[in-house]
DNA sequence: AATGAAAATGCAAATCGTTTGCAACAAGTG
DNA sequence: CACTTGTTGCAAACGATTTGCATTTTCATT
């Protein structure tokens, strides 16, 4: 689909205002290619701009959440970690040694939660698939 | 598998105490058939013992767990909840409306989960599988 | 049944991640 | 450039959970 959707313009749109503090979170979220928490984009966002708040980032962070411009993960012990809501729907993977997130995807197994939920007479709003997990050693 | 696991049994053998908190606790699990929150299973243990308290609680569940007893699920926004761990392995399907958590199981679904971790060069230690959604109107 | 060492408890204070009230401030309109 | 309103930074509040510590319990031993 869209491979680089405009935020800002879509910000605009949404009649929120273009602030410094949201324009250089979306930078860094744009830049992201991990999975940061709110304080790993703090400390991003303060080498930008030292007088950033952390609340301003928990609440830019809600409110790209919102608009559906970022994702938010509450993986196993730790805090929300986010991601930009570029590229298409995915599942994580969790390294359990290097907290790594790897991103897979399988069609077969979208459908097969749809049956599974449509048996049971429920119509899926949104769902939550995580690996954890550890490299394989060897071959 | 173990339909009815003797847990007193279990904890003795693995050299923890049985304590008047614990055996309580264990008794309030073994009934409850919805998920409790740590609130939830302190509420139920004030009545039958009103000097138990909360912190109690939070430990005995981390030791439970520990020991394989419980299983904690930490489901989208809200507390920690749990259920004793009886009965085979299932995920959940959480109803946005209510609240209530529906058990189920798709061995397709595992062993599908698990061809994914195998191409990607990982062994899973565990994984979490959560489906959010609605009770569908009419037939 | 009485003893004692070790473990477990209750309480309150501390912690972590996140949210909020509020006065000062900045964005976008005209 | 001024005005209106949204947004910020700060610090305090928050909910869930954990912790330090003095006091109680458990349970193996007498």
């Amino acid at each position: 689909m869209d491979q680089h959707r405009d935020y800002e313009s879509e910000l605009r749109e949404a009649g929120v205002r273009l602030t410094k503090p949201r324009k250089i979170i979306l930078k860094i979220l744009g830049e992201s290619q991990d999975h940061p928490d709110a304080m790993a984009i703090f400390r991003r966002a303060v080498k930008i701009d030292a007088s950033i708040s952390l609340a301003t980032v928990y609440r830019t962070m809600k409110l790209l959440e919102g608009l559906g411009a970022v994702h938010r993960h509450s993986f196993e012990g730790g805090p929300a970690r986010f991601e930009h809501a570029d590229g298409e729907h995915h599942d994580h993977l969790i390294d359990l040694d290097t907290g790594r997130v790897i991103e897979f995807h399988s069609e077969t197994l979208e459908r097969l939660q749809e049956q599974i939920a449509d048996e049971l007479g429920y119509d899926i709003e949104h769902h939550r698939l995580e690996l954890y997990g550890r490299k394989r050693r060897q071959r």
